[in-house]
DNA sequence: GCAAGGTC
């Protein structure tokens, strides 16, 4: 009698191996221990492909193997890091796997195939071959098999087994090569950083605690912190810069509104933008020159991969990538979703869609939205997002949960598969479909744009609330050709801003961008930059390099490493090794170029290594003595709490230094940055008894600084003795702003780094506002040319003030009664109460105000201040509001005005001026 | 004492 084939199954982790043997075997499984606790072993008869067996399914735990130098290269002393790169290296299993492969080497014997059921990616292939060489080992006979399986569903289970395949040895091999080149570069760069720092610095006193404490250098965690260096680089170069743009706002009769945006969006040129500014009040009439309606499509999510779910897991659920990842695992490992650790974003055509939104049909959140998708009113197939790892699915809900059973699920877990739930249902679905109308008009040849969207059918937005698609819905109605009067053109400023802070979202999708990390260790990576002390994440959660962080990547990018830390190291490693895993290139070539050019490297960075003493010494006192007073990242000189440090929590403090301006900085430093520094003019500073109103509430509160200042260094408006919240009062910032900062003597400020270049304004770079500036010029020479030939035209100086005779008048608009209308006021602090207080600018007729009427009152929206027309535009359309019968009207009183019938508003008496009020 | 990648 023919004896029955008996095959050794073995998967990931036991997870896999309990539900497949439930699936293969209709719940008949039976479980059974073994020698390792955590890998049992079930069996159950099946046939495959016809022919009867005994499946005996056990596991692994993720690789049974690791790469290490034999125990001669282990001791850190006992060889130069550089050794490291010929040294040879080991692929053993550890101490702590040693039952998991004496499991595989009991079932082996018994059995005459072998079917993998490893993960299918690169590293599942890798531990394919690992269980592949210890099974041989216990049994030399067998038949080696794979099974490849994209989701824990009966299905797909029963067909993979049926269609066993062949393990892929270059995907293996690829996987071998990555484990070399990381073993050898990253254990010679720890070495060499941890050896040569170590025992250099007070590294106790400055807040790390560990008595040995460990730089470690990685392939994926130095490139993860350059990325976040880099952008503080960039925040620290920043210039701010002022700028200056039209703005334009409509309010139809209708009750309709818009904003017109101007075509040129900004300019850096006060003189130039003020000039297209005039031209445009100058003739204010706008123009409709284009109206352009047409149906606009919203289109749904794209299917969900690992990399594109943390994110959306940022956004929309407050969810970091690490805890989402443990969450979606479990759902995995319950069958509830597909793998979650994929980079497809592309349904197979082949897939039963319409089978899985059927599994959602009860439900009562978002049940009735998958019938209408099963119905087909609905359906829409999945687009694609062009990225295949051809091993798994998109990650997409593979059973329904009743929303009575999951309540025992950590809320968490229970808003994540909602949300793969619902954005499967979204992908399935219709796009949206909105009405937009784009306006174009022209005020005196000057474009303005405006737009407006009617949303018609939101459908997939239906069952995805977290979707916003909307714009202004109340546009009015324009033709072409059409012509109105803005309601309102004013010049408004602004001062270009730094780039913000890191985000999680920011540095995973970067990290994505670049290769680094993979999507299960992308987390891992940011979250190691906070253990190893290279970076802080703030209240916030937006990350910054700590003085340490920045030292190391400022050592390399001084020894001109900067390949060391730039984000495209993993990605050219990556790229190697991809051609290994396509059969392309042999491993042994790739990885001996690899371990040739990181060695130079080493090599280069071992011969400057005083460059990165030195650096860090500029953070860091060495060990005997320390860092200058106040330096950067130095030893803090004495100083006394003020509250609460809401970066790190530790204690802010207002030092003293012996020599110098004092300054608040953290307890924490230089690990934490935390640090204000005071305006120049600062003679003595001291802790008030005042506490702020504000901040640091939850942690004690903030206590007030009391300033003494240098009379004579300070603007008007500022006394010498100020007492202020340094965090949030805005006398002391605009302090600040005005005298600047005094810093310690060798602070870095505002220096350009690894050329960053200086970073202006997001959206629009230098060299597009040079060639905008260019344009702008030229339209202005012809403005200015034709003004000065213009027959009649009515030289437009500044308005000259009554009082002083002089143009010193501003223009303003903050009247909280008025808003948005302007009015003009003197520019001399002292008198603006009793000069003249504001005349409004669209009653300006554009006569010098001394010759045309001021008036006295504040501008509050009395009587003459009912809503006219825009500023400009009143005195276009209207010849001068108060132009009664070609006589000036006072518009509080409704008395004529003229030259000769000035009011005076110091003794209230017609006939005079202020400025000329004999009383 | 070091990496990154699996998984617990």
């Amino acid at each position: 009698m023919q004896r029955t084939l008996t095959v050794l199954n073995v998967a990931e982790k036991n997870s896999i191996a309990k539900q497949v043997s439930a699936a293969l075997s209709n719940n008949s499984a039976t479980r059974g221990s073994t020698c390792s606790n955590y890998n049992p072993l079930f069996s159950f008869p099946y046939a495959l492909n016809g022919m009867p067996c005994e499946m005996l399914f056990t596991s692994v735990a993720g690789h049974l193997m690791e790469l290490d130098f034999p125990e001669a290269f282990k001791k850190w002393h006992s060889c130069s890091p550089l050794e490291l790169y010929g040294a040879p290296v080991l692929k053993c299993v550890p101490q702590d796997k040693k039952l998991v492969e004496r499991n595989l080497k009991e079932q082996a014997r018994k059995c005459q195939w072998l079917v993998l059921w490893l993960d299918c990616d690169r590293e599942g292939e890798n531990i394919a071959f690992e269980v592949i060489d210890v099974c041989i080992k216990a049994n030399p006979r067998l038949l080696i098999k794979r099974a490849k399986f994209s989701a824990l569903v009966r299905r797909e289970l029963e067909r993979s087994v049926q269609n066993l395949g062949v393990p892929d040895e270059n995907l293996s091999k690829a996987v071998d090569a990555r484990q070399e080149i990381d073993l050898r570069i990253g254990a010679s760069f720890t070495r060499f950083q941890t050896l040569l720092l170590q025992e250099k610095f007070n590294w106790e006193e400055h807040g790390i605690h560990d008595e040995r404490p460990i730089f470690s250098y990685g392939p994926c965690q130095f490139p993860t912190l350059g990325l976040i260096v880099q952008r503080q680089w960039e925040i620290q170069a920043h210039v701010a810069e002022p700028f200056w743009y039209i703005y334009a706002m409509y309010r139809a009769p209708e009750g309709q509104s818009c904003t017109l945006h101007w075509q040129r969006d900004r300019l850096y040129d006060h003189v130039i933008a003020t000039i297209l500014y005039e031209t445009c009040v100058d003739a204010p009439l706008a123009t409709v020159t284009k109206v352009d309606a047409r149906q606009k499509l919203r289109w749904p999510p794209l299917p969900l991969a690992t990399l594109s779910l943390q994110k959306e897991a940022i956004t929309h659920l407050r969810l970091p990538g690490e805890r989402m990842m443990k969450l979606a695992e479990e759902l995995y490992q319950e069958g509830f979703i597909s793998y979650p650790r994929t980079e497809t974003d592309v349904f197979d055509p082949a897939y039963d869609l319409k089978a899985l939104v059927r599994e959602h049909v009860n439900d009562a959140r978002w049940g009735q939205h998958a019938q209408r998708i099963d119905s087909g009113e609905m359906w829409a197939a999945p687009r694609g997002g062009g990225h295949d790892d051809h091993a798994h699915p998109p990650i997409h809900p593979t059973r329904w949960s009743a929303p009575d059973a999951n309540q025992g699920w950590d809320p968490n877990k229970r808003r994540l598969y909602e949300f793969i739930v619902r954005s499967f249902l979204a992908s399935c679905s219709k796009p949206a479909v909105g009405f937009e109308t784009q306006v174009e008009v022209t005020i005196a040849a000057e474009t303005f744009r405006t737009t407006g969207l009617m949303v018609k059918e939101r459908n997939w937005m239906e069952v995805f609330p977290w979707a916003r698609w909307g714009g202004n819905d109340n546009l009015p109605v324009f033709a072409v050709n059409q012509t109105f009067m803005p309601t309102e053109l004013l010049l408004k400023d602004g001062m270009t801003q730094p780039p913000p802070k890191m985000s999680e979202r920011d540095l995973i999708s970067a990290m994505e961008r670049h290769g680094i990390g993979t999507d299960a260790t992308v987390a891992d990576h940011i979250q190691k930059q906070l253990d190893r002390g290279y970076a802080l994440k703030d209240a916030a959660q937006l990350f910054s390099p700590t003085a340490l962080g920045e030292a190391l990547v400022a050592s390399y990018h001084k020894m001109g490493l900067s390949n060391l830390w730039q984000p495209t190291l993993r990605g050219a490693i990556e790229h190697n090794i991809t051609e290994v895993a396509r059969g392309l290139r042999p491993k042994q070539e790739v990885l001996d170029e690899a371990v040739q050019h990181f060695r130079g490297d080493y090599i280069a960075a071992a011969g400057k290594q005083a460059m990165m003493l030195e650096e860090v010494g500029r953070f860091f006192g060495p060990r005997a003595g320390g860092g200058g007073p106040g330096e950067a990242g130095g030893a803090l000189p004495p100083g006394d709490p003020i509250g609460a440090c809401a970066s790190c929590g530790l204690n802010l403090m207002l030092c003293q230094p012996a020599e110098g301006t004092p300054f608040v900085a953290c307890s924490g430093a230089p690990l934490c940055r935390q640090r204000v520094y005071f305006p120049r003019p600062t003679l003595a500073a001291d802790i008030s008894d005042q506490p702020c109103a504000t901040c640091q509430l939850d942690r004690g509160g903030l206590r007030k600084i009391s300033f003494r200042l240098r009379r004579a260094a300070i603007p008007p408006g500022f006394e010498a003795d100020m007492v202020a919240c340094v965090l949030c009062d805005q006398r002391f910032k605009d302090l600040c702003e005005a005298c600047g900062t005094a810093r310690p003597a060798g602070q870095r400020n505002n220096q350009a780094r690894g050329g960053g270049g200086q970073a202006r304004g997001r959206g629009r770079g230098p060299a597009g506002r040079c060639e905008a500036r260019a344009s702008v010029l030229t339209r202005c020479v012809e403005l200015l040319r034709g003004r000065g030939g213009r027959q009649g035209g009515m030289a437009r100086g500044p308005p000259v003030c009554p009082r002083h005779g002089q143009p010193c008048l501003v223009k303003t608009s903050n009247s909280a009664a008025n808003p948005g209308r302007t009015f003009f006021k003197c520019a001399h602090p002292s008198e603006a109460q009793e000069c003249l207080d504001f005349m409004w600018e669209d009653e300006w007729n554009g006569q010098p105000l001394g010759a045309s009427r001021a008036r006295r009152t504040e501008p509050r929206g009395r009587g003459g201040n009912r809503g006219h027309g825009p500023r400009g535009a009143g005195r276009q359309q209207h010849g001068g509001r108060g132009n009664a019968g070609g006589r000036l009207v006072d518009a509080a009183t409704g008395l004529p005005l003229d030259a000769n019938e000035g009011s005076c508003y110091k003794c209230g008496q017609r006939g005079h001026w202020a400025n000329a009020c004999p009383n």
